[in-house]
DNA sequence: CTGTTAGCGCATTCAA
DNA sequence: TTGAATGCGCTAACAG
């Protein structure tokens, strides 16, 4: 392999008989700079077969003009709505976008964390993994004035923003709705309850329950990962209940799909026997059947909204340690998995 | 807000009356320094709050030691199983991963290319956008010596290994599936021909119509985005028919699910009046009654395969011309809504 | 095992 | 409107 000198701003400046310096001012079309140099700049660059070296540049101006994102997995059509929104405001904004995931783990978040410290994006958005505890791997961010915003999956951090749904009341009104249409016994699967999403719909489901004068029984609770395999394993743990619920609530989709179809398989009625809710509106709720009560939320517009404050605190040069917490809305999705011919 | 001077190898040399030589090698775990020195260096790297700038390394090295990725969308489970691959291969092997999506517009596949190459990335793997024509944007990687490699939705380009499964043999064997179990009038909805996982999974189902001696006829065949929303459009269509199919192999299991949806909502038996096939085995197929027969092939093992390959590529520092097309194995999973009633 | 030295390519301040 | 000069922070010869 042949090393050959990258063509530089010298190479084309010695070409034009003109110094680097106009070269550079050339190339970003600085404004004090004429149109003819302008253009014999860029066609010498084009001819040379010049590359805009973003290290140097980087390294001289002492930023990216990156964002970093991380989340926990790439591979819900939440998640991807959410970075499609994401970089939507950013390329918009003329910043690059530097994409990477957890896979669930702190440990992979706190060396991506620290790949993008080190590389110096401009600011960091990121969803926590399911097992993320510490938050030390944002302190140098936060030190260095970088900003860094959660968004759904976040812990409360001063200095930090965070742009989230109202998982509670999303739970409490669904509990709520699964009680009106009848259901009694009413069990929760839900996800690691140091989770702020998690937790907040336990919470609420919790609360439905006590408002609505329904002991919450911690045998009807499965805390699982909330995979398509957890659901089968949480339909297996149903069916040998000595009594088992009529209606499960369920904190994703994906797993209340699988978990309802489980229960089909072996007999059960749904939602006459058993009522299903799940959690996020994914395009498997509109397929499986009976078609499943679910809550909306758009992850394209929480993506749009997180980078906007982002980029909202990096031009801000003071008052840079504001703090927001938005909440965006959300809506309950009746559909017939919970729709029990029983009246009330 | 206060810019103030990083803290550099510099300071610590200071500090420690050694040559900034030998901080920089301490701190990358150089074998040429002393165990107690490195110790030194490290601990006073964390004292100072010094972090490595990956800039000026990378400027000085004229390499960046992160593989671009660009994929299409984010969103499937395919694709996410494919990143999931090949980030585990890139990152066992030292290097980052910078991924981004080109929203099946070549518009941005282009921009997304360039900046990558800018960014100086050390190789590149992409999969095509659905419009993606030319291949222009890939010429300077090329020139540069930079290997490119296609996976999935791959163009053939001198210089380039691509990862693929075979498509064609694939939706070969998933028509003539259909056909012996009993179907004759078997219609296609494919994507993008331009692409060739589609134009393949075509050709493938043509051959054995062919080889079958069934006609085929382009009324018969519905080329679309295969999103969710076309699969229904694509019901809707083949309703009012003069006379419907027996059976349909649809090129994504995503929007064969809905296309089935929507017939058996409009009274449509599955299969004994249309038997259905799709492709992927997301999990949505085993999901959507009856469940989805269709083609089972390792995301993971793709991006494995082709990360794998791209730093084989960049250790042979000789013969980095050296082409390969690697095959991947696929299988069909046969379920019931390709199981007629009808005996063959 | 450690130090000296000289850039990597660009942007920017100051001067013209 | 342009040029000269300097340094961002690190690494890799080469020389001890």
């Amino acid at each position: 392999m042949i090393e050959r000198r990258e063509v530089t701003i010298y190479d084309i400046a010695a070409q034009l008989n003109v110094s680097p310096a106009t070269v550079s001012r050339g190339l970003r079309d600085h404004p004090a700079i004429s149109k003819k140099t302008k253009k014999k700049i860029l066609d010498c660059a084009k001819k040379l077969g010049y590359r805009y070296n973003a290290f140097a540049s980087n390294l001289r101006r002492r930023k990216s003009n990156t964002i970093g994102v991380i989340v926990p997995r790439l591979n819900s059509s939440f998640m991807s709505d959410i970075i499609a929104g994401i970089e939507k405001v950013t390329s918009e904004s003329g910043y690059n976008t530097i994409i990477s995931q957890s896979l669930e783990t702190e440990r992979k978040e706190i060396i991506n964390a620290t790949t993008m410290y080190n590389n110096m994006v401009d600011g960091l958005l990121i969803s926590l993994a399911y097992d993320s505890k510490s938050t030390e791997h944002f302190k140098p961010f936060i030190e260095k004035n970088i900003p860094v915003i959660f968004f759904d999956r976040v812990r409360s951090l001063n200095q930090c923003s965070t742009i989230i749904i109202d998982n509670f009341k999303a739970a409490y009104d669904i509990t709520t709705h699964l009680i009106k249409s009848g259901s009694r016994r009413i069990m929760h699967i839900g996800g690691n309850l140091l989770c702020n999403v998690y937790n907040d719909r336990f919470n609420g489901y919790k609360k439905s329950l006590a408002d609505h004068h329904l002991t919450y029984s911690p045998e009807y609770l499965i805390i699982n990962n909330l995979g398509s395999g957890d659901g089968i394993e949480a339909a297996h743990a149903i069916l040998k209940m000595p009594v088992m619920p009529d209606a499960v609530f369920v904190a994703n989709d994906n797993c209340a799909a699988n978990c309802m179809i489980e229960l089909k398989k072996n007999g059960i009625n749904i939602p006459e026997e058993i009522s299903f809710a799940g959690f996020n509106n994914d395009s498997i709720s509109g397929i499986v059947e009976p078609n499943l009560t679910t809550v909306d939320y758009q992850g394209f517009e929480m993506g749009e909204v997180a980078a906007k404050t982002l980029i909202d605190h990096l031009n801000q040069t003071q008052d840079a340690t504001r703090t927001e917490t938005i909440v965006l809305r959300h809506k309950l999705i009746i559909r017939e998995s919970s729709m029990k011919s029983v009246p009330v």
